[in-house]
DNA sequence: CCAGCAACAGGACAAATGCTCTAAGGTGAT
DNA sequence: ATCACCTTAGAGCATTTGTCCTGTTGCTGG
């Protein structure tokens, strides 16, 4: 009987071993290896790629979704499990876009990641009902790639005149950009329009 | 040979079934029961108070600072391990003002925790050294009651008339409130300042 | 080819925000 | 009882932010 070789990527430790300990209680299925971000996952991958790969979305240097992307690209018989804190609708769409064949919350149950894993090597997807249903009916992303850039550096406290500075724009320019943003979003400012795209996934 | 009983308290069912998994791989620990929030894990301990208790900060119902505040006043004996994400030490002190021996990061290797609930059921304390260190030398909370009230909200997005209304004062005085904040933060404006103090664990 | 849209810019105006100052009452510590 | 500090308030002023316009350019789908 052969195991279901899997990779581990997540940037914290802790969750990092106890996800591989949990893993490793399963009979039919072996950790392969483990790696606490983006690049270091594609280089043991390069060495022997592993049969699925489940990932964390937030992590420095390369982020999940980006990983996802990489390795349908190079790796196209591995299997992606994407593993996220994050029940954002914008998350499971790029997710599903980046070639993800699973989309699983860590708040669900331990024994979840198990049987998603079997159903993902089986070639099924598999993806969190409750925010499946979300996605169905969630609004698109009503923001341009530039208010996008604009929105996030105000999020972050910048005024107006840093972001113009940034990105070569004019103030004004910035200003309008802010002011569409807040619209859309039908909020009343760049605070409350940056936390509602970011709650989203948009950001 | 009697083994360490351990109480785990953790709101991401994945995290606490795999941190389970984890330990129950020792031979001298074992996992005496599981809880995903404050209020579950005290209903559980008035049954049977185990040796150590392990658990996350940020949680619904009641937070890990919180039950480890009931802990030290109602089981004693229970040594307090705080396992969390967030190396804020606004956090850790208010963790060993609360009773814990233990303030621990998500972000080390998986190997640590036992160690960390053998050192701690011992009687000794564990902190991240790290952490500790910082702690150190950290800047104490500048920020009166007031303050803290005031910029939670703005850094929420509401306007300054919304707080105002909120906290029955005058417009007047939330402006100086923030601007104080602002200039003690040594920031330029309220986004920023509610990031920092966030960021440092004093809202 | 043209309509529609994103990207960019600037002006004018209103509203919100931030700064500085003054001033009062309360509390807790020395 | 004096000092330090928090809470509250208001006024005046500069700056920032948000809204509403008009307008140009360039790309894309029909």
């Amino acid at each position: 009987m052969t195991k279901i070789e899997v990779l581990l990527v997540e940037d914290q430790g802790m969750v990092l071993g106890a996800l591989a300990a949990l893993l490793n209680t399963e009979p039919d299925i072996t950790v392969a290896g483990t790696a606490s971000n983006g690049r270091a996952a594609l280089d043991l991958m390069t060495k022997k790629p592993p049969q699925v790969l489940v990932t964390d979305i937030e992590m420095p240097q390369m982020t999940g979704l980006e990983l996802a992307a990489v390795v349908k690209e190079r790796f196209p018989k591995t299997r992606v499990v994407i593993l996220t804190t994050f029940a954002r609708p914008g998350y499971l769409r790029r997710a599903l876009d980046a070639g993800a064949q699973g989309y699983l919350l860590k708040d669900r149950p331990a024994a979840e990641l198990a049987e998603a894993i079997r159903r993902v090597h089986r070639g099924l997807r598999v993806v969190d009902p409750d925010l499946a249903a979300e996605a169905w009916t969630a609004d698109p992303d009503p923001l341009t790639d530039r208010e996008r850039q604009i929105l996030q550096r105000a999020g972050d406290g910048m005024s107006t005149a840093d972001v113009a500075r940034e990105l070569s724009l004019s103030e004004g320019t910035v200003r309008n950009y802010l002011s569409e943003s807040i619209a859309k979003l039908g909020v009343s400012n760049r605070i409350e329009a940056a936390r509602l795209a970011r709650s989203k996934g948009w950001l």
